[in-house]
DNA sequence: GGTGCCGGGCG
DNA sequence: CGCCCGGCACC
């Protein structure tokens, strides 16, 4: 459905500190720093993506804004945010947490030790201010939402926040940079986008999207009840082959004894009603 | 061949 | 939705 996509991303963290931010710029520098491969946009853009979908975070009326609200969607142009320092809006309180275990799953397995000390680094001159470290941009900024917009608009050439398949961002015309937003830095990357994801980005993404897929339960029953067998037997899901780890998949027999055993074909009336159409039995599941 | 149950048909 | 069954995979 296509409110997934605004609904995965308003899920999960509403925890995400100003630190954070600097988190994720910082080691957005990094890979632009070491990849100068031809890929090295496709990273940019996808860790732009990142960046955004986590600052996308840090003020729950940030995303209502956009996403439900649809100021931006409708008129990105509108000169909503501020982009300059003139507005006064006040910066986001340094509420600095200690980052904990708490669970960031992916964006956290990023942030090994350089650049968490890059992090606290670019932390120790971050206050309230948000620096783009898109490559040749630096662009200042005093609101995440300012940062986060000038990131979509200027570096990724879209602005639209509902698309359900956040790995596909479009360039929308409507949304391109105003030529008196500011001098674009960076234009010539936003105008390439690619399918293709580095493997270490996409390995977040999809687990994070595997994660949040796995609280809805898969409507396949076999699927479900298949790994939790797989698991009881101390089997790696992962072994399954491929040809049947979809729907397809048949679960093994499972050690429990149904009614058919139980109670045996000649008293089939005290089976359980989906014994006895031949469903999965419910008095004696795996 | 027995068993469990998915997929689908029927009323 | 209740009921039933063909057919398949596992044992």
């Amino acid at each position: 459905s296509s409110s997934d996509g605004t609904d995965r991303t308003e899920v999960s963290t509403d925890r995400v500190s100003p630190r954070r931010y600097a988190l994720l710029f910082s080691s957005s520098r990094f890979f632009v720093l070491h990849f100068r491969s031809p890929e090295s946009v496709e990273m940019d853009e996808i860790m732009a993506a990142m960046v955004l979908t986590s600052l996308s975070f840090g003020s729950a009326s940030s995303v209502d804004m956009e996403c439900g609200g649809g100021e931006l969607s409708d008129s990105g142009s509108s000169g909503y945010w501020s982009w300059d320092h003139g507005n006064g809006s006040p910066a986001p309180s340094p509420s600095v947490t200690e980052m904990d275990s708490s669970p960031d799953e992916g964006l956290h397995m990023e942030l090994e030790q350089g650049e968490e000390l890059n992090a606290k680094k670019t932390k120790s001159s971050f206050r309230g201010v948000y620096k783009c470290l898109w490559p040749s941009c630096g662009k200042v900024l005093t609101s995440s939402v300012g940062i986060k917009r000038h990131i979509r608009v200027l570096h990724l050439g879209w602005a639209s926040c509902g698309s359900p398949s956040a790995s596909e961002p479009q360039i929308s015309p409507a949304y391109r940079p105003r030529s008196n937003s500011s001098s674009g830095p960076g234009q010539s990357q936003s105008s390439t986008l690619s399918q293709s994801a580095p493997s270490s980005f996409w390995q977040i993404h999809s687990e994070h999207l595997y994660q949040v897929g796995g609280m809805i339960k898969p409507r396949c029953r076999s699927v479900s009840v298949g790994e939790q067998w797989l698991q009881q037997n101390r089997l790696q899901p992962i072994s399954v082959s491929p040809s049947r780890n979809h729907c397809s998949f048949r679960k093994g027999r499972g050690e429990a004894k149904k009614c058919r055993k139980v109670y045996g074909v000649e008293r089939k009336d005290q089976w359980c009603t989906a014994c006895r159409w031949k469903k999965a039995c419910q008095r004696f599941p795996d």
